[in-house]
RNA sequence: GGAGAGUUGGCAGAGUGGUCGAAUGCGCUGGUUUCGAAAACCAGUGGCUGUAACAGGUCCGAGGGUUCGAAUCCCUCACUCUCCGCCA
């Protein structure tokens, strides 16, 4: 959420950077609640003035044996009425909180203005794209010709959008995720995690998914419900929600593997084949409580965390800056991680890292006390991919491909695998 | 699923209708002392909102109710702990 003090401050700049987020915020609408909010506030708060005023004389006047009668008339009405008004000053409260917190993130000053993916910048390139003298084969055609890849069994088992891995497959499937966590946990600094696949409505509140991408997420039919978590972001960021944090914790770095859950309603006919994108897939996901001041570096470090990734496994990749338009909802600056696909010839995403300053901060409450004014003040979080454990998957299979349909495993992995260096049929 | 006990400030923990935003301890900040530190002693120290600054408002798990007045009484719900049952 934004900071609503943002809104009555410098409301024209405001409108004008959202627009760029491809937010049409709707001004007057915004300031006809807000107005209602403030006189409703001010009014409730008189009365209650007085209230409490004469309830207080009345308390000093029994202890002392004197008649309240005069008084107890004062405030015979007040109480209804304080009643009503506050009634109606949180109806509009509500409405406001409504407005507000279907608002995404202002973008940060470095951002690249544009409306979509055109006006993503590339940032660097990493490694080299191999060449080879036979036609490079797509993991799906690999994955089932080693007959260790099965989307026909997972359509059985749950739908489209599944598969079902199995043999070695599987094995180096596990290896990738084993490898990272031990990256992060040993090399980077990070706390391992392990936490809950299904979070309540107030969790997903806190990171942004909700209320405005319900449709995305998987419910129970509970009441109230739980939902199945789109990635580990939602449980991990939400660890340091309605704390204040001492400054000595900071900053923090946590991990965890985890499977994510997205219904991918509205991307109907993307993406359709293979383990691109599916409704259950695995991540190890990092993220970061930071102070303030810290954060732009902390995006700069938790990049490089996942970069290592790929480069231990010698994948090709590619950094881009996403510019305003193709951010999420609660990005201040994001930097997407694609690795190369040589069936398809393109690099396709793998890892995001955002830092969304106090964006989801201000919604969780998560705060930390600053020693330098004793005061308590929102954190910035950071989450991001270190890597979709799936697709980097694909991109060893597809990479590291032998003419004859094998796949050499990574050095990296090979302890991960009992020393195997090949996966063949 | 059954029975019981809880939920109060950064933390621990008092408080059962009125000068209670809340004792006390710890922690933290400042001071005294010290070569310096520790200890001791003294003082200060909740969040949110609001104001130029005061004032004011609000918050004792959440929501409702009773009352002139609720941390305190009543109702509903959530969560935590203990015991029993069931279970990976």
């Amino acid at each position: 959420m934004l900071d609503p003090k943002l809104f009555r401050q410098e409301l024209d700049e405001l409108v004008e950077k959202l627009k760029w987020r491809g937010y049409a915020f709707d001004v007057d609408q915004y300031q006809s609640l807000e107005n209602r909010r403030k006189s409703l506030q001010e009014q409730t708060e008189e009365l209650q003035a007085l209230r409490n005023r004469i309830s207080k004389e009345i308390g000093i006047a029994k202890s002392k044996n004197e008649n309240v009668k005069d008084l107890m008339h004062k405030v015979s009405t007040l109480g209804d009425e304080i009643k009503l008004r506050r009634s109606v000053l949180s109806e509009v409260q509500s409405e406001l909180q409504a407005v507000l917190s279907e608002i995404p993130n202002q973008a940060h000053e470095s951002v690249p203005l544009g409306m979509d993916e055109e006006s993503n910048i590339e940032v660097r390139q990493w490694g080299s794209k191999r060449e080879v003298d036979f036609t490079f084969r797509d993991h799906v055609d690999l994955g089932e010709s080693l007959g260790m890849m099965d989307y026909g069994l997972a359509s059985k088992l749950s739908g489209s959008r599944f598969v079902v891995l199995s043999g070695s497959l599987a094995g180096l499937h596990r290896a990738l995720a084993q490898f990272m966590l031990d990256t992060h946990i040993r090399d980077h600094g990070y706390c391992e995690v392990n936490v809950p696949l299904l979070v309540n409505q107030n969790t997903l509140f806190g990171t942004g998914q909700l209320p405005k991408f319900e449709e995305d997420q998987f419910k129970t039919p509970e009441d109230p419900p739980l939902y199945l978590i789109p990635t580990a972001e939602v449980p991990l960021t939400n660890s340091v929600a309605a704390r204040i944090v001492e400054d000595s914790e900071l900053p923090m770095r946590l991990v965890a593997h985890t499977a994510c859950f997205r219904r991918e309603a509205g991307s109907y006919g993307r993406d359709t084949r293979g383990m691109i994108r599916q409704h259950q897939f695995e991540k190890v996901e990092l993220v970061h409580a930071v102070r303030p001041d810290e954060s732009y570096d902390a995006l700069e470090i938790m990049t490089g965390h996942a970069e290592t990734i790929l480069q231990k496994l010698e994948l090709p990749y590619r950094v881009i800056t996403l510019c305003t338009g193709d951010m999420g909802f609660a990005a201040s600056k994001t930097y997407d991680i694609e690795v190369w696909l040589p069936s398809q010839q393109l690099y396709r995403e793998i890892s995001s890292c955002s830092n969304t300053e106090d964006f989801q901060a201000r919604r969780m409450k998560a705060r930390w006390r600053n020693p330098a004014t004793g005061k308590p003040e929102l954190l910035h979080t950071l989450n991001g991919s270190g890597v979709a454990v799936g697709r980097a998957l694909i991109g060893v299979m597809e990479n590291y491909q032998n003419e004859d349909g094998s796949i050499t495993i990574p050095e990296v992995l090979r302890p991960y695998m009992h020393g195997k260096t090949r996966l063949k049929k």
